[in-house]
DNA sequence: TGACATTGCGTACGTCTGTACTTAAAACGG
DNA sequence: CCGTTTTAAGTACAGACGTACGCAATGTCA
């Protein structure tokens, strides 16, 4: 049905500056970049340009400036990224990933608990669900 | 301290391969690929010399042919990846990738109590340790 | 109103990546 | 020993991507 181009990671970057804030203009988008990792201006501007292209943002002018928006909701862009990630490296299973990310990396009490917390909000949500 | 360039998509396929073989010629990764998405013999080829020259594979020689194994241990370059990963799309925590995991797409009943079970078994290797 | 800042838009360019062909040498099967 | 198969090694090439420059037009503040 979909499928356009997937994000690079330059993109990916602006666009989820660009989710964050809602919408805005390429130099808002540029701020809302941490300093340490922003590229330079034109280059924000060249991405935001290649994720209109692609499908990812649409643009309203105001005037003489542009403002950008999500085409596609961030939500769904999200979880797309995840599943090819984790067909990737994980034969698209989400246990192997898990396994990984309890076993292979260190995890905190509090993360234990807190995973925990989500699994039985998730389960009385599934509930309600009637 | 180290950062060899990042695999590609392609290259993490054939590597995943080789992982799971162990060690293996071009011949043989390129029979473990899974035919669906198994690109042309010299293609693998390619992703190989690729993957030695980026610092992934390490070559031995017997006779004539080239038996390839991992450089890098998997388990490495697996955390790697998905710590990428995490930052690019999580802000680099893993508890965002979690609640996603959980909430945001169809988690069946058994892979919930799975996860129970990787978090209690984790709790008690963690005791266990020393 | 003139200088400076902001933005849009086009262009550029080297590297990485996917994808593969070719050539040649060694190995194997009969 | 010869044809067939396997493998190595080199080369190719288009498209994606990171990264940015330059120019023109508009907006803004002193």
């Amino acid at each position: 049905m979909n499928q356009r181009p997937a994000l690079s990671k330059g993109e990916l970057e602006v666009a989820r500056a660009i989710w964050k804030l809602g919408s805005a203009t390429v130099g808002q988008a540029f701020e809302a970049i941490p300093e340490d990792r922003r590229p330079d201006y034109s280059t924000v501007q060249t991405y935001i340009r290649r994720l209109e292209t692609k499908g990812y943002l649409r643009a309203r002018r105001t005037g003489r400036t542009k403002v950008y928006a999500p085409k596609i909701r961030p939500s769904q862009v999200i979880r797309e990224t995840v599943d090819d990630f984790m067909h990737r490296l994980f034969d698209g299973e989400a246990l192997p990933l898990m396994r990984h990310l309890i076993n292979d990396r260190g995890i905190t009490a509090d993360e234990i608990s807190a995973i925990r917390e989500l699994l039985t909000e998730h389960e009385v949500e599934q509930d309600d669900e009637h």
